[in-house]
DNA sequence: TAAAAACCCATGATATCCCATTATAATATA
DNA sequence: TATATTATAATGGGATATCATGGGTTTTTA
């Protein structure tokens, strides 16, 4: 039963904004992210992103995903050991009154974050970006936009896609 | 009706740290670890890993999942004698009140271990290396993601994965 | 009766909690 | 439509609790 709930209401990360990091490493998570943890009754999660030089933030449930998907896995086998890893570069966060968690010094340093976050929602999840580090991001996806057009996306199969100049 | 909330939240072992391996061989079990112990009412059991130069860390109910492998195997078969092995080789640890546990002669000996230990979450348990272990460890996995990407998860079939280069 | 394990208490570093203040957004009022 | 009012969010800093660690004392047990 709640399962279906859960199908049909999926929670989201969305808007971006740019908060203060304190000097004990302190920041806010946006109000609105943190709302809909609550909904979930879910634990936040950071990690390494296994992809750009940032860190990523998800719900305990959406990790426990791929806990679950190890197990699938030839303990051996590559995949398995990536995986591993990122659950080893993965912290539970606890929030103050005000709505703010300690980054762990491992992801400062990995993300290159010092005294500026910039929170970008992508919808299951969040990446926390330095600002430098985010303009050039956001400058190389403008210009991929640019050059290629919009990415074709086929919504009701819940599967994306491919640039159009691509096919 | 337990096992519905037990599902919903689920243990997890993450994030890394670094503690030190007194003269006692006591060594602190991170404070997170502990908790997700204590929310599964439930000891801590060390034994060999089967994959690694190191020790693997879990539940007692995670270690009946082996035990009850061991049933659904041949019971002349190798992979029982391996798993038998294993069970010989599991200790259930105490914890001080300091949150420490004092690690075996044998797996200290078989992991290499002498003065400090990693511990390294991942999921459904933990493993402690020696730092130089370790490190070659999380190298290889830097560098398999590196070569083949991040592995693919297809989540809403909650199996996985794979790297989109071995297809 | 030694050696090891269990138990106890002490300490510095760090994280957590709490309250106050400033900023921003949301609404109402003239 | 500009301005005042309110609520909500973000930030700052100090008090408190917790964690990792060291070392001593008592109790096992081999």
């Amino acid at each position: 039963m709640l399962k279906f709930t859960k199908d049909l209401i999926r929670i989201m990360f969305l808007s971006t904004s740019h908060n203060k990091i304190d000097l004990k490493c302190r920041v806010s998570i946006p109000a609105s992210y943190r709302i809909n943890l609550e909904k979930e009754i879910s634990p936040l999660i950071l990690f390494k992103s296994l992809q750009f030089k940032c860190i990523e933030g998800t719900t305990a449930n959406r990790m426990q995903q791929y806990i679950d998907a190890i197990d699938e896995l030839n303990a051996l086998s590559d995949e398995a050991a990536v995986l591993r890893m990122m659950m080893a570069d993965a912290f539970e966060m606890k929030f103050d009154s005000g709505g703010r968690v300690i980054i762990p010094e491992t992801l400062m340093d990995f993300s290159g974050l010092t005294d500026k976050a910039v929170f970008m929602g992508i919808g299951e999840s969040f990446y926390i970006w330095s600002p430098s580090e985010y303009k050039v991001q956001y400058n190389y996806s403008q210009q991929i936009l640019k050059e290629k057009g919009p990415p074709k996306l086929i919504l009701n199969k819940n599967k994306l896609l491919k640039h159009v100049s691509d096919e």
